[in-house]
DNA sequence: GATAACTTGTGAAGAAATTCACAAGTTCAT
DNA sequence: ATGAACTTGTGAATTTCTTCACAAGTTATC
């Protein structure tokens, strides 16, 4: 089994998408700790937080090293740095939104994204009468120039919020750009290489969720 | 253990919520099937379209009862009918959003939940500027109005687009007014008593695991 | 009605994720 | 220095989830 250098982050073995999404959270409470000036953290702490248990928390971190100290605890700006690196935020990430409808739109204009490290860099529509207007200080531009675009400016993800029977043939667009991650806000089932990341925000499926849980609750 | 009745959906054991999510995935497919006029389908097809295999389909499914035919498949109709009554589809859900700000307004534009049976009831604000306002026909209530209102209209599921700082406040306001599910969209962990069933859709969560993936792919 | 070609439903096996439990290390007070 | 009180990191145990594999049932064809 590799050990942990100061150099990189090992990954020794696939990593469950559920720790990563975990890796996220920590990371978020840690922040906010960070902000409220306090310096370490148990694992049980940030458990309690997050709604998990400590064992939890320290088998999640235990994947990418140890970065505790015993009897003490985590350094909250040391452990929220080594979660950037794992989760690769040390990097800023190049975005482009296809679709400036309403979704789209709203995406645009928040700032969240860029405050954590992902900057919105293009709008896309394929709406003549969309094209040209600006969002947010961006001009969306027409979606047949995204190929061109993309061998410029090289975006890393695609943010898609184009209506369901469009996603499919936007998506391989996308990928025959060379976009190599996909976040897909259309309800529509993504057929990609392997090769692509994709993850999927689907609303509709969370309302089922609840609609599921209230029935037989 | 016990058997299916055609009365009523059994539960025997606690269902898992990624087993849920196939089922609403599942759902969406058969739907797709039923437009294009297909009457039966077997699970390999089924599983073919999520990303799944066969004998996922048939166990997610086997939770529920057995609603095939050997050698046949399942009817189109007849699986869209039980998970719709599994998911709790059968009746409308009563839907409330907190927060007319840009992701709220998009949600109660987007006439794609009414479609499948939740209903958008009323938006409420904090702001006294939005409030009066109309968003797609919904006049923008004073969040004052929420508990009241909740006396008369009993409304199922919360949608929270409010700001991060504010979610937990109006979260504890929504379950003081008797609502039992919440779908969040603030980046901010909830606490809420057990009883209410909760979701996040955390857009920067889901870019993050995009970022992990580019990162350790 | 016999055979071939399918497909389901489900125990059992296997894999994966979570939780347990404790040795080992740290801090602090006296 | 010593003891008490913490807390990590991690194998092992446990639980949960997924996949396998096949008996049993259905349909179609001749
Ligand atoms: N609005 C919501 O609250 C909401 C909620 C859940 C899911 N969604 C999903 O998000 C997607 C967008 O929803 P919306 O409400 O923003 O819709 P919208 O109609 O407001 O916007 C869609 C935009 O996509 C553009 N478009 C259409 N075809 C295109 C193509 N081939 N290439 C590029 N652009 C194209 C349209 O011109 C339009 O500007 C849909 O798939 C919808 O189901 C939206
Ligand atoms: N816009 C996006 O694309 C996006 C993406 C991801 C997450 N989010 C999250 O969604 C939430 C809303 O984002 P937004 O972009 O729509 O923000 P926004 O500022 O446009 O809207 C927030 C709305 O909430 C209202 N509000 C504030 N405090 C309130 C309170 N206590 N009770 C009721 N209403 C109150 C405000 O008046 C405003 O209308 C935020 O938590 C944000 O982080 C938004």
């Amino acid at each position: 089994m590799k050990k942990f250098t100061s150099s990189s982050i090992p990954i020794v073995k696939r990593i469950a998408d559920s720790t990563v999404r975990r890796l996220s959270l920590y990371l978020r409470f840690l922040e906010d700790f960070e902000k409220r000036g306090i310096a370490t953290i148990s694992s049980d702490e940030l458990a309690a937080r997050g709604g998990t248990t400590s064992a939890q928390v320290r088998k999640d971190l235990s994947f990418f090293g140890s970065f505790g100290k015993r009897g003490l605890g985590y350094s909250v700006a040391e452990l929220s740095a080594r979660l950037r690196q794992i989760l690769g935020l040390e990097r800023e990430w190049q975005v482009i939104i296809i679709g400036a409808g309403k979704i789209g739109a709203a995406l645009a204009q928040y700032h969240g994204f860029s405050q954590r490290g992902f900057r919105i860099i293009a709008v896309y529509d394929a709406d003549p009468d969309k094209v040209g207007r600006a969002v947010d200080g961006l001009v969306i531009r027409p979606l047949t120039d995204l190929a061109d675009d993309a061998k410029r400016q090289a975006p890393d993800i695609a943010v898609l919020a184009v209506p369901a029977v469009a996603a499919q043939e936007v998506a391989d667009l996308v990928v025959k750009s060379g976009i190599r991650a996909i976040l897909n806000f259309a309800p529509h089932q993504l057929q990609v290489p392997e090769t692509i990341a994709v993850k999927a925000v689907n609303m509709a499926m969370e309302l089922e969720g609840l609609s599921f849980a209230l029935t037989n609750g």
